[in-house]
DNA sequence: GCCGGCGATACCGCACGAGTATTGGTCGTG
DNA sequence: CACGACCAATACTCGTGCGGTATCGCCGGC
């Protein structure tokens, strides 16, 4: 298989119509119509359920929709790190989400700076859920991740720090002072639903929560009194004077992790995650 | 990046010849000249040292024929998992070392067959590092794997079973009835040197000890007198009359774990993990 | 029943990959 | 020092395969 194959593919895949596809890869559509039965052919696999009105995936369509993603983000890594590496000035990518860990990424900056050895670390502040793609994609070479949040199969990581959860709510909430509330409370607050925060397709899930993007809009939605938030008790920094916070100690613990590609031979890499375990 | 660049790129810097690599690609010499160098050309990368005599590769062709690596096998992985969603004949493929963790894989495999919703389970035995490949490449669906001989980075594991190491001698060895060995001890017996295995390669480490492929080979070489071994002591099973253990506190403890494709979606794989988590 | 949307098919042109023949440059050897 | 062996690069040709345009066939809706 051949990576214009997969490319071809995850764009029907996604799009669910040849022609938009075949827009999207700025190929006419009857090529493409082609790629793909070839593909279909010299796998021997149905990939697509064709009735003259639409398509569907099947179940190989799926797998190879997964598989294709993963093995097309391999091969972009293959490129961006070759790239990287000849251009050898040297120099680290570290991506995490805007906001999040700011006290402990400072103080990893702050302490890897110390090191004889170390090399200019570029932060890239990214939106919920970006980083994990930047890191498989090679376009990152280390992150700041939080499980539960994001998902850190696929790399190597080191657990950083661990702390509890609260809720935000709005100033004057009647729960607001609250020693602590149960998850059963919180997500009981019909007045107060928990937001919706984009898949990595950019989709919404449904539900009763305004849709967000940022921390910004989030915290501002509080403060509106439209919805409140689940958020690991160190952003209480972040908050406005306009916003309560309640712990909630049966929320999952949020730990946050630096993460590294399983197979990264970077020396810059490595020292930097020494020295944020010895923080 | 197309994977028949990666391909012809692969063979080129793990010959380091370009007559042989074509040949080993089945095409003549000069097209697979021309297609490094434009591969060079479109990266802007120098990826080979030529001389007129020989090649080498270069600090970024190293980088490259890593991650070609590993997106080549990404990309094998999803043709061979795209066939098998298609064949879709429930059946799951597990990978091992032959002759390791025997009786944890029999109760596993009795545990798992009393599920009501248990698929069947090939099983592979494979050679020393063979698992890793073949679970990266989608010819196996799980795998039981030793730490720290396999490398698991990459994939999710669960820890199964911890054990002590024993370095096998051959019965009435001057040490055989010691009731403990160091490291120190084990790497002084200049008589009876460690065996080297191979690389992923295929090459063998340089080094006193004879080489060996499997394990009747070495409990082979151990009875002969020529070889001692470092297993885990599980193993002592396998072994015959004319062998002696002595355990070696502090030699690294071997942990079995199970292992899996960090994205694997499958519900057979899952259950097999949950029935060896409970063991 | 007609039209509109969508994927498949027919056919064509060209770019690019692959083959053969050859060159150029650098060692080792007599 | 000259010659041959080796190896990668170049020159040139050929054929396949990818992409484009035009068109068809099928189905669903107004």
């Amino acid at each position: 298989m051949e990576t214009r194959e997969l490319r071809y593919f995850v764009a029907v895949a996604e799009e669910l119509h040849f022609g938009r596809a075949a827009q999207r890869l700025a190929i006419a559509q009857p090529p493409l119509s082609r790629a793909i039965q070839q593909l279909e052919r010299r796998l021997g696999v149905d990939l697509l359920h064709r009735t003259a009105r639409a398509i569907a995936l099947t179940k190989a369509g799926a797998v190879l929709l997964e598989e294709a993603r993963l093995a097309l983000e391999a091969v972009e890594a293959a490129e961006r790190r070759t790239r990287r590496a000849a251009a050898d000035r040297p120099g680290m990518v570290l991506a995490t989400k805007a906001g999040a860990s700011t006290e402990l990424l400072s103080k990893l900056l702050d302490a890897y700076a110390a090191d004889p050895r170390a090399v200019a670390v570029e932060v890239m502040l990214c939106g919920p859920g970006e980083p994990e793609g930047l890191l498989r994609k090679g376009r990152a070479d280390v992150a700041l991740l939080h499980r539960p949040y994001d998902l850190t199969a696929g790399f190597d990581t080191e657990d950083l720090h661990t702390e509890q959860q609260v809720v935000v709510l709005p100033a004057g909430h009647p729960l607001a002072d609250r020693s602590h509330l149960s998850m059963a409370e919180v997500n009981a607050l019909t007045d107060l639903p928990l937001p919706r925060w984009p898949r990595r397709d950019g989709s919404y899930p449904d539900g009763p929560g305004p849709q967000v993007r940022d921390h910004t809009q989030l915290t501002q939605l509080i403060a509106l009194g439209r919805a409140c938030a689940l958020m690991p008790e160190s952003l209480r920094t972040q908050l406005r004077h306009d916003h309560a916070i309640v712990p909630v100690p049966d929320a999952p613990a949020v730990t946050t992790v630096i993460a590294w590609p399983p197979h990264s031979t970077s020396q810059a890499v490595a020292n930097l995650v020494r020295t944020a375990i010895n923080l």
